[in-house]
DNA sequence: TAAAATAATTAGACAAGACTAATTTTATAA
DNA sequence: TTATAAAATTAGTCTTGTCTAATTATTTTA
């Protein structure tokens, strides 16, 4: 298919494109990367020439309908994996995400669609994601966070936004997972810090930061 | 680890080091990687000063102790990842060998040893070749070939020696599959070529290539 | 709106890993 | 044992994808 670099480009463009509605400048992708601005010009450059992207200093990147089908495959596979890597080899959450990274551009022409066929067609991956279908259709992502909620409000974790590791061992120290009921106590105004209950129990604190990143339903 | 490069190198000269008991030479590297010689001579010395194989003119290359343990745990990868497509995933077994060649790069620590466990420990992948263990324990290999059989001798299908696409489909369409038996009814002398009965069926002609990447028991 | 800061881009370099062409070694055969 | 063929090696090139440093655009902000 791609190179490993074009496919981590489309996947690194995508999830921008996903995640704020914003324009998606080179270094936006190049923070998304941990690359040099300099470099991710010249892949824009490239990538546009395949006609896979399309890069206008007004509107930033975006994703042409091929550029988009790719990307989607790509994610799809990662999060398959995923599954894969949870479910039946046994690994913690934490765990999965940089494996994943690497399964994901195995390219073969059916893996996918009998990796999800073996794995029961799951609707999510580990993290909460959706895993878009063989058809290309993505279900829709959860988008409301905890720093949205009101005050007294109650919600239900359904999927993190970060997937790294630190991040997932944090949840795991204060125990919260896909599922794990919360409800925010009170907003500190200074820095924007939660504090929450966790199921019921006594309160914590946490920061904005750590916010932005549990998505709730 | 390695780049792809170097890995699939320590592959290379492990399997040409168990096939043959000959000198392997910089030209034998390149005609089982298809590479230039120049490019060969190239990694020779690359991976000669990270230790992994031993070059001398005289003897040619040699894994080191290091060079082994990595070339065999590549190979253990590749082989279960076999397994798993053709059992998990319902591949057949002329699909699999490709996609194992890009599996077998990933490279987490337990990995190796969770697919093992998930798939009940396999002593043998679905071309026949042994599984190498956890501890690095390679079973030994089939070695006796349909070509070393004495006219009217018998035998059973215990492994096959080249994996490709190709090969298999022809075996497929012979019916020939691990454990099959074979009976050597005539080997013609001009060219070598071995007559044989296939599950006791009428006889059918192959080629002397063909008998020797057919490992029996 | 002019100055300062930030972002984008260009130019040039580099490492990995491949290649071709030319040369040197080694092996084979007359 | 010399001539020929084959193998190994060297030298130099190319592509991919990265980088740094310098330059040009574009935003912010005073």
């Amino acid at each position: 298919m791609y190179t490993l670099s074009e496919e981590n480009y489309l996947k690194s463009i995508y999830r921008l494109a996903q995640q704020n509605g914003f324009k998606i400048t080179p270094t936006a992708i190049a923070e998304a990367l941990g690359n040099n601005p300099a470099s991710v010009v010249d892949m824009i450059r490239k990538l546009t020439e395949k006609q896979l992207i399309a890069y206008d200093k007004k509107k930033g990147v975006e994703l042409t309908p091929q550029g988009l089908k790719d990307a989607v495959l790509i994610v799809r596979r990662h999060r398959l994996w995923e599954v894969f890597l949870l479910e039946k080899l046994g690994y913690h959450w934490d765990e999965i995400h940089d494996i994943a990274e690497e399964l994901e551009h195995i390219s073969d022409a059916t893996l996918a669609d009998r990796l999800d066929k073996f794995l029961g067609f799951p609707e999510y991956d580990p993290h909460g994601d959706p895993i878009p279908k063989a058809n290309g259709k993505v279900p829709k992502p959860y988008s409301v966070t905890l720093t949205d909620l009101k005050t007294g409000d109650t919600c239900r974790v359904a999927a993190v936004r970060d997937t790294s590791s630190p991040f997932l061992q944090y949840l795991q120290r204060l125990d919260i997972g896909i599922g794990t009921n919360i409800q925010l106590l009170e907003k500190i105004p200074f820095d924007n810090s939660l504090v929450i209950s966790i199921s019921g129990r006594e309160s914590t604190t946490v920061s904005q930061k750590f916010g932005e990143n549990i998505l709730v339903d």
